[in-house]
DNA sequence: CTCCCATCGATTGTCGACAATGGTAAGCAG
DNA sequence: CTGCTTACCATTGTCGACAATCGATGGGAG
């Protein structure tokens, strides 16, 4: 009854999607790498058929991108674009708090507390390494957005959009700086979720996002400058 | 120079996915209509490929919905699933607003304000007639997201979500209750943005969406209440 | 008469091959 | 030596056919 690993994958095309998606997302496939067709068909043993479904599934999930009759290639990430999604983030996952605060249940409820649990516990055994943190960070927000009960809510951010953030986060290895203080900003979430309050609900959530935001953007600036302090002269030798 | 329509639809799939997203939009596929692929294949002319792959894309603009080896149908609307729309553009428009408040060129607040014009003078037309006017209130959301000149917005809003909309207002055939009171609503927006107001502006707009959700969700209300007195006994002869 | 099971049909998933398009690099004219 | 033209090649787009799976219909047992 049980197969490698998912027994629900039903199609060819589905399992080399999520294989192609991981491998993407855990940074195998670095960005802008180009995709060949009979390449992966070969390189995953099946044909060019399904292959090209799963590619389709990955471009709409936006990891890579395609232009007709030239190929496709794994999508670089700009800080522009992540400072986008940020903004979309903390649109969406405001509204996401709001509704939570409105429908969540009881046994809901209990299960974020333990996820904070759970996070609190990786924190303390783990300070410097907050890999396994962040992952509970976005296991935090997604069940908030999982609370809200609104499924084409759920549907885009959790199908879409978190596959993104965690490309993200590989790219640019960017653990959250301050654990603590998101860690803080989660807890005073839930209680406003948990106490019905859908305005605070929101805003908190909106202030924990953007915070997030800036934190990036921030960390950005720095290497930027440090970049620029390390880089040569912007003329560069030419081959033969 | 110039082809049929457009020119830029250089493969099959693409075209066909554009004849097809049309067809559902406009009501010419009714919802629930089973999809077959040899069906529509021969249909258009095509073999299954290019239409297997312009039923991807379909379904990633959730206007078909699939299940593996099933097949697919043309997406039926629920209420829920309409209101849970516009939660989420409530979120994402006013977002949107904020930026557009933030990023908008004075060509861009120009071009606005001649859809304003427009959207006004079919408003005097036909009274009634409010179809017309809707499209041009869709026109006028449109160049709101595109002001925020957020690419990942622009992409979901225009792209993915906004035919939704459409497909929901044939489908219930939802005229706007009140195009005056949406129109004053539309000119307070700009001038938010145009005096550069980020606040103002994101208020609006959530006021905006919001109360042209309350509208659709009281027009659905009355339906439901018509329809409760026009029905017969909820247990149903059976067949034979 | 009802329920379960098996067979059948249809539809989808998958595959390999052919045609069309774009990029590349070599060759030639200026 | 530089720029353009042209032919080649790799890759993508498209097609038809085969195999696997699901739903339905018909038959039989209880």
């Amino acid at each position: 009854m049980q197969d490698s690993d998912v027994p629900e994958v039903r199609t060819l095309a589905e399992r080399v999607f999520n294989q192609l998606q991981d491998a993407i997302v855990r940074g195998e496939l670095a960005p802008g790498t180009k995709i060949t067709e009979p390449g992966l068909a070969t390189a995953y043993g099946i044909s060019r058929g399904p292959l090209r479904e799963a590619m389709r599934r990955l471009e709409t999930h936006r990891l890579i991108e395609r232009v007709p009759h030239v190929g496709a290639r794994v999508v670089k990430l700009s800080m522009r674009e992540l400072l986008e999604l940020f903004d979309v983030r903390e649109a969406m996952e405001s509204m996401a708090a709001r509704l939570a605060a409105r429908h969540m249940s009881a046994e809901e409820i209990a299960g974020l507390r333990e996820v904070l649990a759970v996070h609190e516990r990786q924190t303390d055994l783990s300070r410097g390494e907050a890999y396994y943190q962040r992952e509970g960070d976005l296991d935090f927000h997604y069940r908030i957005v999982l609370g809200s009960h609104n499924r084409m809510l759920m549907t885009l951010l959790c199908d879409d959009l978190y596959y993104l953030v965690r490309l993200y986060r590989t790219q640019f290895s960017a653990s959250g700086a301050r654990p603590q203080r998101a860690f803080v900003e989660h807890h005073r979430i839930v209680d406003a979720i948990e106490a019905g309050d859908e305005e605070l609900a929101e805003l908190l959530m909106r202030r924990h996002v953007s915070a997030s935001r800036e934190n990036v953007a921030q960390r950005y600036a720095a290497v930027l400058e440090e970049e620029a302090a390390t880089t040569v002269t912007p003329i560069q030798r030419r081959s033969s």
